[in-house]
DNA sequence: ACATATTTTTAGATTTGTCTAAATATTTTA
DNA sequence: TAAAATATTTAGACAAATCTAAAAATATGT
């Protein structure tokens, strides 16, 4: 497969919300900031190989294989993540290019080797649940700050958004995956958020709070 | 720059004796596994962007960008192995193969991190020195085994041939990097020689002894 | 030195992944 | 439900990297 085929494959396996789901073309060229014509083409080509169910005008999904396969290149991934922060000193804001370029190299013994390199690590530098050898997620049941009780407590445990600007945001902010977060109380008005962690007492905003995992 | 114009940079660089020494077509192709049509194609993108010298017919050279570039690959290559030997449990007959890949990855961080995470190797698993940050790449004075005299002991710091089955010859009969060898005798029929390692004594056909380097 | 062999280049084709512009299908809105 | 808006596909083009076959240049050998 070449690494085009499975930038495809990853699109749509991050797009459908479950394994049925029918992701549009628009979609994966959103995600892939390329042209709806460019995802037609290819999307005939891998749908061809079997790896994609597709019908004219109504969108795509993975099938088993093409679903393994979009897995296998997500472990690497995070792998790959998890080996950059915990052994060469990068910030979880700096891993995402160079794994989107490391997801790609093939041989089975070396990511084996990774994993086990790191520990059998459950989960990469941002939280997202590592596919295991035989390609099997295990999703952990969170749920969004924004959607706690007052006055209950839990831990951040996942970042939804990913991009550089909110992990800085949260850099700046001292916080990080592992904390408790106590919500003291909110705003109705506009969905804001104040919450204790450890001794220091913060202002979030609904942008911010919706996009914290908790458990 | 793309993997391909790499991959025919690294292939001068190791073609060419010195700086100054043109690399013909043939020579390239024979490397690469491809035709000497496509290396003159090729040939001529690479010194339209001033990476190579190049006058038709006359073979080409490594201009000073080319060859810093050449480097750079092959510093990420033997670095590499290196991690894979190192960290990852690989042998050096496997390294290879997965490193021709990995050399590729752009990342300056994830280069000089690496580097540091292995404290700096001066040569990878090999005996081949690995450039620094800087591409300086200092060679070590060796000679090969099979020029050295009747009575002189040396260690073995490199091979010459690193094909996957030279390399399992080497583990079969106990001879790797680091090895004291004292050469015992030798055969001026077939210039074979017999060497001695601790306490084992062994025959070495020319083939061998002319792909070990000592120092 | 000249005929022959070898090397290198050119010309034209192919594959992959992309694009733009236009045509067509589907969805939304009035 | 018909018009308008949106989404998707098709047609045709292009750049990158490769190939084959043929032409041209260089090297070799007597
Ligand atoms: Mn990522
Ligand atoms: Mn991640
Ligand atoms: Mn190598
Ligand atoms: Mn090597």
């Amino acid at each position: 497969m070449t690494q085009s085929e499975e930038n495809y494959l990853k699109a749509v396996f991050h797009l459908a919300g479950s394994q049925t789901d029918k992701v549009s073309t628009n979609a994966i060229a959103e995600c892939l900031q390329t042209k709806p014509s460019s995802v037609t083409d290819m999307v005939k080509k891998l749908s061809e190989k079997d790896l994609l169910h597709y019908k004219k005008y109504q969108g795509v999904s993975l099938t088993d294989e093409g679903s393994k396969r979009a897995l296998s290149v997500i472990r690497k991934h995070r792998l790959w993540e998890t080996f950059l922060v915990e052994k060469l000193n990068f910030s979880w804001d700096e891993v995402h290019e160079v794994a989107e370029q490391l997801e790609h190299i093939e041989s089975k013994k070396l990511i084996d080797q990774l994993d086990s390199f790191l520990g059998f690590p459950k989960v990469d530098p941002h939280g997202d649940p590592i596919p295991d050898k035989n390609g099997e997620l295990q999703e952990q049941h969170t749920r969004l700050l924004s959607v706690l009780p007052v006055n209950s407590s839990s831990i951040c445990v996942g970042v939804r958004d990913t991009s550089v600007s909110f992990l800085n945001y949260l850099d700046k902010n001292k916080i990080a995956l592992g904390d408790e977060i106590l919500v003291l109380g909110k705003e109705a008005f506009d969905d804001s958020i104040l919450i204790q962690i450890g001794e220091r007492k913060l202002h979030l905003s609904n942008r911010i709070a919706s996009n914290l995992f908790m458990k």
